[in-house]
DNA sequence: CTAGGGTTAG
């Protein structure tokens, strides 16, 4: 192929004043057009540079190819980065579009080095005296956005302002609103957006997706009626954010009220707004309903089933979660990273090993890095399913970690009882520069009770606040009354209790009443389950903790009465449930049930294993 | 040749 170029370019040149330039130049973009390398290109380009006639048209005429070359290929654009400036800062008389789409092309490149190109051929512009249009500047702000680079936007901003593009422009704008938005800088965005006199659907979304983004929900979902009250139809971009909104608040009137707001505009649903409508229903609580809109929807992509499964997951119903992955993998759909940390975030809370390994098998198999998301919900997975072990070996070949990492593995150490390993893990934190989190310390803190460790427990305690500025939530307070309830200082967690800042809940008192189980302490106990039962009185936790004080102190007839007292008061079971995955389906026990297929066999064999133990004398423990 | 979209962790 290149052969035939530099063979079909010599005979040009040979002939060269055989044809007048038209025909030139349109045998030259012949060529071009089906020019595949930036090394055909060049032979081109060079043979540009021979022909007399066509030197001076020669940057004009390859440079749109280089483009659309530069980024249908962008593996290739780095190395060719120098030849594509060489030639553009040469150009001696360059039209602002040649520039407008070298910064395009820039600008669309996640390489953050090219978004500073960007900016550097921005300048580049006004050095030549070239003046940048309404174009220019929505690419430039663009690639600054991408990289984050706030300084470079802000002086974009100062031009924008002395030229008066700002104003004149929504384009540009909008764009910085964008630039502001990634960045962080929430005032910002809603200060551009306050003092510009025409704001169009673009500008709103901007705002509303700046405010999503910082954690801000209600006040996105506040500027989205703001914007309907303004006589603005929002379209399918705007609701998808505002659906993402309801759907991370929980909201699950909002989010009717959003959909309520869809059928009466008409918005038509295409597959980012449909995948929107799922996760929303999911997360809200209305999985029935989720699911039968999932089934509905025309197309499915991969993130239409991941909002499936991390969203099954969110609502507790793990195995539905791999089920729905099941489906997936029958249908032939190749998972991507957000599903496998989905899929290992069901195995972890289900316990289901033999699918976990089979994740981690792919991911090998597949060379995915297990960095990341990956490899902390790896790290978690092995931890919760009882391979400490194996997780401590993925946390330590993970390349990069973060609080996440160091979170998950100091959790699954303490949870194994390796308190001293966990607290060794947790000091190396500050000498790698990563910051712990309120959920660290719940490793942290949880470490030290299990190993009965009070005054370290103590200290880490009061480090939380005046070493991190982290405020201690009603789980650290449960932490520490559970640390000193467990080493029999019963009164010390009382007298914790009395001065805690904020109001004790049911994580509180339930360690307390814990305690009380713990140490036999049955009159302490009842005014503790009095107190818990006033925090959390639809649960049935309290009573049953309470009734095994009173069986375990041999007061049979009061673990009775409060049986009885129980029954008629419809409570929510904290549930006890056990599962094991056979042949890649999870089946999943609870107490009393008798929904499995199975389910006389497997409680007739129970009875045989159990006459069994008792022929060889052993009596069952309960 | 212009701007704004979904799913993921402890």
């Amino acid at each position: 192929m290149n052969s035939q170029i530099i063979g079909s370019c010599r005979v040009q040149y040979q002939d060269a004043y055989a044809y007048d330039m038209n025909s030139q130049e349109l045998w030259v973009l012949d060529r071009l057009k089906s020019c595949k390398t930036i090394t055909q290109l060049k032979q081109i380009h060079a043979f540009l540079i021979k022909t007399s006639p066509l030197r001076l048209r020669a940057p004009q005429l390859i440079y749109p190819k280089l483009i659309s070359l530069c980024t249908t290929s962008s593996s290739s654009f780095g190395a060719n980065l120098t030849y594509f400036r060489s030639i553009l800062t040469n150009l001696e008389n360059p039209h602002v579009i040649l520039y407008n789409n070298a910064i395009k092309a820039l600008s669309s490149a996640q390489n953050s080095s090219f978004s500073l190109e960007a900016v550097a051929l921005f300048r580049e512009m006004l050095i030549k005296g070239l003046v940048p249009d309404n174009y220019t500047v929505p690419y430039v702000l663009k690639a600054c956005a991408q990289s984050q680079a706030l300084r470079e936007g802000e002086q974009i901003h100062a031009h924008c302002i002395k030229t008066g593009m700002l104003l004149s422009i929504v384009y540009v704008k909008n764009t910085l609103m964008r630039l502001y938005a990634v960045c962080g800088f929430i005032k910002a965005v809603q200060k551009l957006f306050d003092g510009s006199p025409q704001r169009d659907l673009v500008s709103w979304t901007t705002l509303i997706q700046g405010y999503v983004k910082m954690g801000f929900l209600r006040e996105g979902v506040a500027a989205f009626f703001e914007m309907c009250d303004s006589n603005l139809r929002a379209d399918e971009m705007t609701l998808v954010i505002v659906l993402s909104a309801s759907s991370k608040l929980g909201d699950l009137e909002l989010g009717r009220k959003i959909h309520d707001y869809m059928r009466d505009n008409e918005v038509n649903s295409d597959i980012f707004v449909g995948n929107a409508l799922v996760n929303m229903y999911l997360n809200c609580g209305d999985a029935d309903f989720a699911c039968k809109l999932f089934d509905e929807m025309p197309f499915r992509n991969v993130v239409s089933w991941n909002s499936m499964i991390s969203g099954l997951a969110h609502q507790g119903k793990f195995k539905e979660s791999l089920d729905v992955f099941r489906k997936m993998q029958n249908i032939g759909l190749k998972p991507d990273d957000v599903t496998l940390v989905g899929v290992l975030n069901s195995c972890a809370n289900l316990g289901v090993l033999e699918l976990g390994k089979w994740v981690h098998a792919y991911i090998d198999k597949n060379q995915i890095k297990a960095d990341g998301y990956i490899g902390n919900a790896l790290v978690d997975m092995y931890a919760k399913c009882g391979s400490i072990d194996q997780a401590f070996r993925v946390f330590q070949g993970m390349k990069s970690r973060d609080v996440y990492s160091y979170t998950a593995i100091i959790v699954g150490l303490a949870m194994h009882g390796e308190a001293e390993k966990a607290l060794l893990i947790f000091s190396e934190m500050p000498i790698v520069g990563i910051e712990p989190d309120e959920v660290t310390f719940i490793g942290v803190l949880s470490a030290c009770s299990h190993a009965g460790l009070v005054a370290e427990g103590q200290k880490y305690f009061e480090e939380m606040s005046s070493v991190y500025n982290l405020i201690p939530q009603t789980e650290h307070y449960g932490c520490m009354v559970d640390l000193l309830g467990r080493a029999g200082l019963i009164n010390e967690a009382e007298e914790f209790i009395k001065n805690m800042p904020i109001e004790p809940d049911a994580f509180v008192w339930g360690a307390l009443l814990g305690a009380c189980r713990i140490h036999g302490k049955v009159e302490l106990g009842e005014s503790v389950m009095r107190k818990l039962l006033e925090v959390e009185p639809e649960r049935d936790s309290a009573y049953i903790l309470m009734s095994n004080i009173y069986s375990s102190s041999n007061k049979w007839r009061d673990a009775l009465k409060l049986r009885k007292a129980m029954k008629g008061k419809n409570m929510k079971k904290t549930p006890g449930c056990s599962s094991i995955e056979l042949d890649g389906v999870v089946h999943e026990f609870r107490k009393g049930d008798k929904s499995h297929s199975k389910s006389k066999e497997i409680y007739k064999l129970l009875e045989d294993i159990m006459s069994q133990l008792k022929n060889h004398g052993h009596l069952a423990q309960y």
